[in-house]
RNA sequence: UGCGGUUUAGCUCAAAGGCAGAGCAUUACCCUGAUACGGUAAAGGUUAUUGGUUCAAAUCCAAUAGCCGCAACCA
């Protein structure tokens, strides 16, 4: 059997992509890279689940490409590396999708439709785009196990995520209160930050906005007692609506505030008025500064005023006011009545205060406003909500009452009530300003109707409370790019909020609480067979027919409406029921580790190995989202997990033990590297690892940034900018596509998308090393070479041998260092350099003639064994990031030398460094080499001599014997690669050449500092016989400074940079401390040789044109010629050689003959294949 | 509005205080017994702007502007 490499028409990425998917699906080629490693070390990988209720879009690939390869790497340096899948299916985007399928709004939901159908509705969609989603999986090469994926909505995912609320409540952690959310009157809902931001909520608008006067009747401090007259505060609005429920004013404690005596421009009446003085302009004009107070008159329109004292807003605090709008509802008695030991109507401080706009004094409505709210919390202002949820004033606010704060019901005789308020502020004198105002302010999406910020009940997990372990354990995450952990997630946690879990929705999952009417009493569950027995329980106690459909089976559906059908009984016998809320998606994400298993319920050997992540990926956006959740809940139930484990007597074999005992440099005994040969690496198992702290849900996450359009536009299905991932697939392949979005940019920069740029990897890199693969083959099957000769010592190869494995051990060194730090692109860049630069265009190109000239033997050989070596071993470097063309590479050798046992590259061991075999001094000579090649053809282009003639000589100086015995060491590569017959190199001592010196900034910037600038004019100077003497011992450079007095500066050889500066009577070319000169005169004898190579590229295009085989055997006629018979009569032989010609015949006349020109000269051939 | 990122050749990106460099695209020529690629050259730059630190700044600092993202949009 003569095992033949497989040869190919051309290069078809999307066919081969084909090809290995049948293939890997055929040998359960992922299943299998994963039992190969049973045993071995574990590494952990989270998927973040993506929603299978949307189009997986390009976005997903880049950031499952990077998923993907890190595995595919880990993989391959022995590790286990399993991936569970997993979906994301509850959440609002499903509602929304439904409802307006459906055609319904939220106020329908248990309505027209039942919650129980609306829930199956919800269920079905959510699956609607798996089979895009599992195609494009599949498509891109990306291995992840959906065989058995996490799914959020089902009922052993839910009951973990209930064990994790238990945990919470248990720990204090979980607790309910009002806060303020956005709300729609119009929809009598509230709305989620996600509602808020879809597209079209921010409008903007023209609000009546008033500046009103607060009169104080007390000071706090002393400063203004001796003051005549009423004092006001002055604040501003554009929710006029909010004054009546007013309960406090708020100040910056380190703004300067005035105390401005003037007359109120709508009353006339004389006043004076607090404010921050930044913003006297906005309220007074310059001119009534100090202006004439007597001959004022109302009406006029300068308005005088004067400062009359200033404070900070510290002073302030503390300072009492009248209420402005005094109600019944609103009086002290009701505001005590509500929250008992209230003290409003105070000037409190707040570091949200600004002077940007307003009167730096903040009207303070608790209950409209989240920084109000807060700060009215903090300084025990109380709460006043005059408002109800339809939008309206409640009873017994005045003429006010029943009036809706915004018109909401479309109403076409709606008068605005925040007018009539402004109106009788002005007539009471408490108005100082009245405008309309446009601002930009959000709309609900559903009603197109201006939302309101209003108090409602929320359950919160207390997230303040594990702030700083959240902070410190931030720091022990491995950050891509760091700055995204240190600034935007870093920030994000140093200001960290309760975490507000309910949502007032029907699809998800809900919050586990019952509770007692009057709320006295409350239970938190934490599985199902606790669920179940109290069910049980509570039928007991209650009677009444309670819970009949649930007592048989238990409950077999953990969402609504059946656990809303559920009463509980209290410790004192009161029924209980479920609070309605539904708990925040990202609740579900976050929970995944746990969930995902099933843990405490099930396999909690599985969990205790794998967890926490090694590592995660997924867009920036996530930061605040899964990233974060994943993190807060590990921080959160630490030391819950810990308790589990070890009640299983699992802790020990724990990873987070492990990591923690590898992390402080302590042995484990957890894991042990099976029999396989992998070995970790010496110190720890994964660069870039920081010190290991139990808490942590991940130990690196790796955040890759947004897919921009190529012209830097974030895609939008508006703007018809969307780049299909299947297109660019189907097109260019899964390998050209990861290899782009990988190499191009580095994840986390944004990268714009350009079909350009994939053709170009395409033809540029995969071209090139298919090419390479191509030419092997070529010569390979018609030697025969399989690999069964003896593998030949490197040191035993010719020196290009030598090099091209020492470049490409270079690079394994390169590709390991840049993956293990989680560098991808700079691996990736470094390959495609390798492939480009060293392989197919040196490596191959210099040594093309030992492929197809000579015997079968040492020399031949090495080549094959030089270059097999190097197409497998890439094929292994490039597996992670472009797995199918790296199995395809692989599989096409691997079949025919059978040097591997195995059936996919992605089961081999990643490449590793042979130390022995980089010879960095041969890969500066040979860069020397590539470089003087690369002078010679410029020299040769400039004086228009074509490589193919030969020229007789080079001079190349060398500045030092290194330089000179490097370049004798690469000789033969430079006269070959350019036509040269000798190089002369140019010893430093030679009067030949005129030298220039240039000065080493780096090494005389620190010596001299500020004379740098001096020196380095001073030796643009030097000629040959100052640098020869600065080169053969120190140099005195100011000589004539020394004398009058200076400092001496001393240089030296380092100091110096040496260039030739001219050959006299040579064109020369140079690039750094490089060049050469090029001796341009053509001899008759070379002009023979020249003709003699010319006439041989024409026979061998004849043979190309004709089809020839590599070894077929030709007869050649030529007609007489007398410009050219000469160079052919006298390189007869060495032409035959290289055409493969058994004759060489000049004839007179050729009747049949191709016509083609050598140098300018005419000349008829015939060229006949020998059978 | 705040926070973060970013700004280098027409485009995509390098250059981590020491002479700013590749690739693509354009043009011309060349090499090729590898259907690939490449080579040489032309052209393209006040490294967004302004100021500072330094002998020396694309690089460090400050401010401004544009773009991107995040958070908000509040009074």
């Amino acid at each position: 059997m003569s095992a033949r490499y497989t040869e190919y028409q051309q290069l078809n990425l999307p066919a081969i992509s084909q090809q290995l998917l049948e293939d890997w699906i055929k040998s359960a080629a992922f299943e299998k890279s994963i039992s190969l490693r049973e045993g071995n070390e574990p590494f952990v990988f989270y998927e973040g689940p993506p929603s299978a209720n949307g189009m997986p879009g390009i976005h997903h690939v880049i950031s499952r490409t990077l998923k993907d390869l890190v595995c595919r790497y880990k993989t391959m340096q022995g590790f286990q590396v399993k991936r569970k899948g997993g979906w994301d299916t509850h959440g609002l985007p499903i509602e929304l999708g439904v409802e307006k399928e459906l055609g319904i709004t939220k106020e329908d939901i248990g309505k027209s439709i039942s919650v129980e159908d609306y829930n199956k509705k919800c269920r079905e969609v959510v699956m609607r785009f798996k089979d895009k989603w599992d195609e494009i999986t599949k498509k891109m090469g990306y291995w992840v196990d959906l065989d058995s994926p996490y799914v959020t909505f089902e009922n052993n995912y839910i009951e973990s995520l209930w064990w994790c609320l238990s945990e919470l409540y248990k720990k204090g952690y979980l607790y309910e209160s009002v806060s303020i959310q956005p709300y729609s009157p119009a929809a009598g809902t509230g709305l989620s930050s996600h509602e808020l931001n879809q597209p079209g909520t921010y409008k903007d608008v023209k609000d009546t906005s008033a500046v009103v006067m607060f009169k104080i009747i007390e000071h706090a401090s002393p400063l203004f007692n001796e003051v005549s007259g009423d004092i006001f505060l002055m604040a501003w609005t554009t929710t006029p609506w909010t004054l009546p429920s007013n309960l406090g004013l708020t100040v910056g404690p380190t703004i300067d505030y005035v105390l401005i005596s003037t007359f109120n421009p709508y009353t006339f009446l004389p006043i004076n008025v607090i404010l921050a003085k930044a913003l006297i302009p906005k309220y007074f004009k310059a001119e009534g500064e100090n202006a004439d107070v007597e001959h004022y008159k109302g009406g006029d329109k300068l308005i005088p005023w004067k400062i009359i004292a200033s404070c900070k807003g510290k002073d302030l605090e503390g300072t009492k006011y009248e209420q402005l709008i005094p109600t019944e509802a609103g009086s002290l008695e009701k505001i005590k009545e509500i929250t008992p030991g209230a003290n409003p109507f105070r000037v409190i401080t707040g570091d949200f205060v600004t002077t940007e706009d307003g009167t730096g004094i903040v009207h303070t409505a608790p209950a409209f406003g989240a920084d109000d709210f807060r700060v009215g919390q903090k300084n025990n202002l109380g709460i006043l909500t005059l408002v109800d949820r339809q939008g309206k004033f409640i009873d017994a606010v005045g003429e006010f009452s029943g009036r809706y704060v915004k018109n909401y019901k479309d109403d076409p005789a709606y008068v605005d009530v925040n007018v009539d308020i402004s109106v009788k502020l002005k007539k009471e004198n408490r108005a100082f300003k009245v405008e309309k105002y446009e601002h930009n302010y959000p709309h609900c999406w559903r009603t197109d109707k201006p939302i309101i910020y209003y108090p409602l009940d929320a359950w919160f997990i207390k997230t303040t409370a594990v702030k700083e372990r959240m902070v410190e354990l931030n720091k022990t995450i491995n950050w891509k790019p760091a700055s995204t952990g240190t600034g935007r997630f870093g920030n994000w946690l140093e200001n960290v909020v309760d975490w507000n879990l309910s949502r007032s929705r029907y699809w998800g999952t809900p919050l586990p609480i019952w509770k007692t009417d009057d709320g006295e009493e409350q239970k938190c569950i934490g599985s199902v067979e606790q669920l179940n027995q109290e069910i049980k329980k509570a039928a007991a106690a209650l009677g009444n027919g309670i819970n009949t459909d649930y007592l048989h089976n238990g409950i077999l559906d953990l969402h609504k409406p059946y656990v809303d059908e559920i009463i509980l009984v209290s410790d004192s016998g009161k029924p209980m029921k479920r609070v309605p809320d539904l708990i925040d998606v990202w609740f579900d994400s976050g929970a995944m580790p746990y969930a995902q298993w099933h843990f405490p319920f099930e396999n909690k050997e599985i969990f205790a190995k794998n967890y926490p992540a090694d590592f995660i990926a997924e867009g920036v956006d996530q930061t605040r989202g899964w990233f974060y959740t994943l993190h807060a809940l590990g921080s959160l139930l630490k030391e819950s997990v810990e308790e589990e484990l070890k009640k299983d007597g699992l802790w020990e074999t724990s990873k987070i033990w492990h990591d923690q005992m590898n992390s402080s440099g302590m042995n484990s005994s957890g894991f042990q590297a099976g029999e396989k040969e992998f070995q970790p690496g010496e110190k720890g198992f994964q660069a870039g690892e920081k010190e290991f702290q139990p808490g942590v849900a991940y130990k690196t996450v790796v955040s890759n940034g947004l897919v921009l359009d190529k012209a830097g536009n974030k895609m939008s299905k508006r703007l018809g900018n969307v780049v299909d991932p299947f297109n660019t697939i189907n097109t260019y392949g899964a390998d050209a596509t990861r290899w782009y979005l990988i190499t191009n940019a580095s994840p986390w920069d944004s990268l714009k998308f350009d079909e350009e740029g994939i053709r170009e990897t395409q033809r540029k890199f995969f071209g090139t090393l298919y090419n390479t693969y191509q030419f092997f083959v070529l010569y390979a099957n018609v030697d025969g070479f399989a690999f069964t000769e003896n593998y030949i010592p490197v040191k035993e190869r010719p020196e290009i041998d030598q090099w091209i494995l020492s470049s490409l051990n270079s690079l394994v060194k390169t590709s390991i260092t840049n993956l293990d730090a989680y560098e991808p692109t700079q691996a990736g860049r470094a390959m495609e350099e390798f492939v480009d630069a060293h392989l197919s265009n040196w490596y191959v190109r210099l040594c093309r003639r030992r492929f197809w000239k000579g015997e079968y033997e040492h020399d031949k050989i090495s080549a094959y064994q030089t270059l097999y070596e190097c197409l497998e071993t890439l094929s292994s470097l490039i597996a992670p990031i472009a797995p199918f063309f790296a199995d395809w590479l692989f599989n096409n050798l691997n079949k025919v030398t059978g040097r591997h046992a195995v059936t996919s590259v992605h089961h081999m061991l990643y490449p590793s460094v042979d130390e022995t075999v980089i010879d960095t001094p041969l890969e500066n000579r040979m860069q020397l080499a590539q470089d003087t090649c690369s002078l010679i053809l410029s020299l040769r282009k400039k004086v228009n001599i074509k490589v193919r003639q030969p020229l007789q000589k080079v001079f190349i100086p060398a500045m030092n014997n290194e330089m000179a015995g490097n370049i004798m060491l690469v000789e033969d590569i430079i006269k070959a690669e350019t036509n040269i017959k000798e190089i002369d190199i140019l010893k430093s001592d030679n009067d030949f050449i005129r030298k220039k010196a240039k000065a080493n900034f780096k090494t005389l910037g620190k010596k001299l500092g500020a004379k740098m600038k001096w020196a380095a004019a001073e030796i643009e100077q030097f000629d040959n016989n100052i640098i020869e003497q600065v080169q053969s011992a120190p140099y005195l450079l100011n000589k004539a400074g020394v004398d009058s007095g200076e400092d001496p500066i001393i240089i030296t050889a380092e100091d110096l940079e040496i260039l030739t500066d001219e050959i006299p009577g040579y064109e020369i070319a140079g690039k750094g401390t490089l060049t050469v000169a090029l001796d341009i005169t053509i001899t008759e004898k070379l002009q023979y040789e020249g003709n003699a190579r010319e006439f041989v590229n024409r026979l061998q295009l004849i043979r190309k044109e004709n089809n020839f085989e590599l070894t077929d055997r030709i007869a050649v006629k030529v007609n007489e010629n007398e410009a050219l018979q000469p160079s052919l009569i006298q390189f007869k032989d060495y032409i035959c050689r290289e055409i493969l010609a058994d004759s060489l015949e000049f004839v007179p006349q050729l009747s049949d003959g191709t016509q083609i020109e050598v140098n300018d000269s005419p000349l008829t051939v015939n060229v006949l294949k020998k059978s």
